[in-house]
DNA sequence: CGGCAAATTGAAGTATTTCAACGTCGGTGG
DNA sequence: CCACCGACGTTGAAATACTTCAATTTGCCG
């Protein structure tokens, strides 16, 4: 791996921040905080190549890494975002089928494969966090299903504004809140965002800005919106449709709590 | 469960057609015969409820599943098709977020939930196949996205059948191969595949037609298509984009190499 | 054969893509 | 310090695609 690799100091301090560890046993952490190393990543790095071989497991501690395609003629397709807690890598020889790219400074926890699975099978504690990992990745990957069927732009903008809301709050400073709306950072340019959302930048550009107009945001910089109204977000992004999605309801509750 | 439950012969049969437990040992899969219960659904039936208390997990033996979010107004949003070797239901309290409905007749198999996590985690070789399982879900559930990232509805109709004709071939009737093409049969009507490409029937309608004046396709009945040239499909499709995904890749390949 | 649901077609209005031009920001070198 | 460059974002205008609504056809079932 090409990377800053950080000496851990010792034990128990390698797997501060994955809070989906944290519940545990003690010598279930001891012996994977034995087995991990902690990589920093500066933006554009390049993390794990679809279809070499790839013995680690990772998992994000922090920043934002893409997940994408890389088309035979080299454009590369985005097609998610991992964050904090998210895990990848070729577990049980699974399948790892896309690059996988810092996109905003991040730390990754990773593990050599072979000793991680051993691990995971004599610890069942652990094996089950794993699984659940992957059941949450599952029904994340189908709420960007849901927003992706929406027929307009700015339907699919409004619920990937609101994803950042909701999926990736408090995390590597995204959000700030403010005392008149959220400032939300996007992590990625207008290029890989028409690509995540099935558009093209000039699409997405105009989407922002008709969102600007009907008051739901302000656009501070390319890269940082401010939302003023994100119950009209939420009726933008077809609030029926996002409903369904107990995620996404969750974040329309507070939102409607708060109003 | 409203179904037709299916009282097994006795031992061994019961898993008959769920290839991925072929490479178990007999113990496991006596084991697993001996929870299990299949069931039978016609076509319509309700097979899991969103929120409802779903202690049972299933597998898909036969026939299509459709899982599908139901709006507060009524309207069912589906949003992905289950078939042969599929899982579902709350593994490990996991999410299961959206109403399961089969869309054909179906063969389920189904395990209590309790026994069988019991049984998972003290099988490791059954464990490691779940977790398999769950990562070939996501892999698809990404292929997905790739095909409804595409910006004009023939694209994404195109890459809906190229997926019917790889992932759900040699699947309960779907595909048959003819001298001069292969015949697909869509399981579910127009509106319920425009809500699943992010349109509206009229456009998928129109979408079939254009692929038909571009000799792709014959329409035969309005959910009977005979696929006329499979590598035009795939350019249709943005081949560009769906070489990215190896599922689709292979398929590719295949076509090619009959060409 | 009638009746119903699903699919198709047409036509008008809207949204998006495309191509081209212009701005803006940050860095580099004179 | 400022001019210039390049990458990225924005804007405009014409062509294209999609949605919407209404009307018609098709296929199926009683």
């Amino acid at each position: 791996m090409v990377s800053t690799h950080i000496a851990g100091r010792d034990n128990a301090d390698r797997l501060v921040g994955l809070h989906q560890f944290a519940a545990l046993s003690r010598e279930a952490l001891t012996e994977l905080n034995a087995l991990c190393r902690i990589h920093r990543y500066e933006p554009g790095q390049t993390v794990a190549v679809d279809g070499e071989h790839n013995d680690y497991i990772g998992f994000v501690k922090s920043g934002f890494l893409r997940m994408q395609k890389t088309l035979s003629d080299g454009r590369q397709h985005i097609v998610g975002l991992l964050v904090d807690g998210d895990m990848f890598g070729q577990v049980f020889s699974g399948p790892l089928h896309f690059d996988i790219e810092s996109a905003t400074e991040a730390h990754i926890c990773a593990f050599k494969r072979v000793p991680f699975e051993a691990l995971l099978e004599r610890t069942p504690e652990l094996e089950r966090l794993v699984m659940l990992n992957l059941l949450n990745e599952l029904d994340r990957a189908r709420d960007w299903m849901l927003i992706l069927s929406g027929q307009k732009v700015s339907c699919r903008l409004a619920g990937f504004l609101l994803v950042m809301c909701s999926r990736f709050a408090d995390i590597d400073h995204v959000l700030t809140k403010g005392r008149d709306g959220l400032d939300v950072k996007i992590p990625i340019n207008r290029t890989d965002l028409a690509h995540l959302l099935g558009t093209r930048t000039e699409s997405i550009s105009r989407a922002f800005h008709a969102l600007q107009e009907a008051g739901d945001l302000r656009i501070l910089k390319p890269n940082l919106v401010r939302i003023l109204d994100l119950e009209a977000l939420a009726s933008h992004a077809g609030e029926e449709e996002l409903l369904a999605s107990p995620n996404l309801r969750d974040l329309v509750r507070v939102i409607k709590r708060r109003a």
